[in-house]
DNA sequence: CAGAAAACGTAGAACGATACACGTAGAACA
DNA sequence: TGTTCTACGTGTATCGTTCTACGTTTTCTG
């Protein structure tokens, strides 16, 4: 009777209660349960007292209705990618001694994709979003962000003063590499980018390649093509590279995971790396420090990009309303990729 | 003056305001928003167009507070592993058309683990949780599954009544892979498991693994070698089992990501794979078909389990309060590192 | 055609926390 | 002594929905 088939177990333990435990007000328990001003110390141990014999646990979605629900919302375009991971790590060690939780939406998969995930939690009361590798435009950002605390991450745009941004120095991190391509006797370095007209950090990668073929007076072996991320494209595009007549000596690639198949690809078609073909990819995953793959990447330091990023987005939520851009420095890591000799 | 600091932007369109625009009862709004019993289509239809017209969105944190949230919590050990990743694939496919959402919380990395992101998930009222490679006891999950709905991805307890389980079957997962390498002619099969007491998928690999050697007459080669999934670990246990005098010459990995480590450290020693050492991992992640790797491994169909969970989960959030069990077979990928000759 | 049942719609009380407006006691100051 | 602060607590309206209870209208049935 006291049941119905929907009701789950004994009710939870409610603020009234607490406060009736502990002989208090219910305005005193919400005041130690926010650390808001007006409390002695003796009335929160007291309060705390009765919470932890209770077990009492707030309720999000109430606390959501007037106030905040402690939970931030991380969109990334897909869980593919390792990278990602060490910004979570990043993010939770951020979150460590706060109330907040870090709740993950992917984009990819979704219908309507980064903007329904967006939108999904902001119904769902989050206090800010973390958004990693935007793929919206400045309209909808901005859209976003008056109504949230933003951050994006992996989205460069300097200038914007509506939400924060933290990003490595990717034009920084695309020279570095085509430096060390040079420097190893390259020469022909061709760089494979994504079909976007919406990623940033692509652009600022493509920037760093071009700079650096430049100033190596390489200006005329410049050869970007543009591909999209799957598996299939990919090869027929890294394919199609490898055989061509003058074929490229060393190539970029904008991510790992786009370098590790052209590494396949390359094995396949009997082409020897480092020596006929140097390969080099983004992010420093986990992957390129295998034997069979060595291969040679930028790192960028995930995991204190996402520490930083939950810094800023927690700064906003409490107030800040001023812009923040954080850019941390590249770092290549050579492996026998790109080692010949 | 009318909005403050922290009042970002415009207020949202409440149920009230599409009642009044419609012209019909609060209630009335609730229950096409629902699609509860008591609406006639010309209602329905005044209802949405003024939903539209207004651009509401339902508030979730509201909503909880006295029905569902249409929130669903995916817990996913970590977030490195790519098959996590078909996983999610289907979770969504399967929430395609619904009202609901998923949103993932990562256990490792959070302080207490799997237990806390679940309460922080209860806390936040989703409508039901999927449990991806369960890590607590049975107490536990008991204690999850009276309060929500619950469903267990790779958690193998068939006989349990609380809560729902999908999985593929491993114990002929394993079973699957020492045939074949036994078909290959290797012998000297060891298997690379996990220190942990915890996972029965792991458990039930096992058993495979056994029963594939027993039945092949092999029961004397039985090695089963336990470690932790850190890559330092993996590596001195890789190395220490392939230059043991007399090593094995197959090694069947309960996880890609250990399998291709071992590739890693078998190359780096000189070992050709599969001649000298063959190789198969479980999961079939993308990363197993790239050349440089060939690694042989099990497809569990990630994402046929995750729209299997999912549709289970929502069955349970809808009433259902009998368990079910999911199994699908798993199917095994030949490739290079365990095809010799 | 009466009566019952089904369909449709409404009003208003929850749900569990927060936040605002206030009250009170004691200290500090003139 | 009276006034003004400050620190500490309390009472209660309120957030945006859902849900229960209950009227009213329409449809069905014998």
């Amino acid at each position: 009777m006291a049941s119905t088939e929907k009701d789950k177990g004994n009710r939870r333990v409610t603020i009234r209660e607490v406060a009736e435990d502990a002989g208090v007000s219910v305005a005193a328990v919400s005041k130690v349960l926010r650390d808001a001003y007006g409390v002695s110390d003796t009335l929160r141990a007291k309060v705390r007292q009765s919470m932890d014999a209770l077990g009492y646990r707030p309720l999000a979605a109430a606390r959501g209705m007037r106030g905040q629900t402690y939970t931030i919302g991380l969109v990334l375009p897909d869980i593919r990618n390792p990278f990602f991971s060490d910004i979570m790590t990043g993010v939770n060690n951020a979150l460590e001694r706060t109330q907040y939780r870090a709740l993950i939406g992917i984009s990819q998969s979704s219908a309507t994709g980064e903007m329904a995930i967006v939108e999904a939690m902001i119904d769902r009361q989050m206090d800010g979003i973390i958004l990693i590798g935007a793929t919206e435009d400045r309209a909808n950002l901005d859209a976003i962000a008056a109504r949230k605390p933003l951050v994006a991450v992996g989205h460069h745009e300097p200038d914007i003063t509506t939400f924060d941004t933290v990003n490595n120095n990717d034009q920084q991190g695309g020279q570095l590499v085509v430096r060390q391509m040079v420097a190893a006797g390259y020469k022909r370095i061709a760089m494979i980018g994504l079909k976007s007209t919406t990623s940033t950090i692509l652009a600022e990668r493509e920037i760093g390649y071009r700079r650096g073929m430049i100033e190596a007076g390489l200006g005329s072996a410049i050869n970007i093509v543009q591909e999209s991320q799957t598996l299939r494209d990919v090869q027929i595009t890294a394919r199609r590279m490898l055989q061509a007549p003058n074929r490229p000596d060393a190539i970029f690639c904008w991510t790992d995971f786009i370098a590790l198949e052209v590494i396949s690809v390359a094995t396949e078609l009997g082409l020897r790396i480092p020596e006929d073909v140097g390969i080099a990819g983004y992010d420093n995953t986990v992957y390129c420090d295998f034997a069979q793959n060595g291969l040679s990447s930028i790192d960028q330091s995930g995991e204190l990009l996402g520490l930083q990023a939950t810094r800023l987005l927690i700064e906003r939520i409490q107030g800040r309303s001023q812009a923040e851009h954080f850019v941390v420095p590249p770092r290549l890591v050579i492996r026998r990729s790109t080692s010949p000799g």
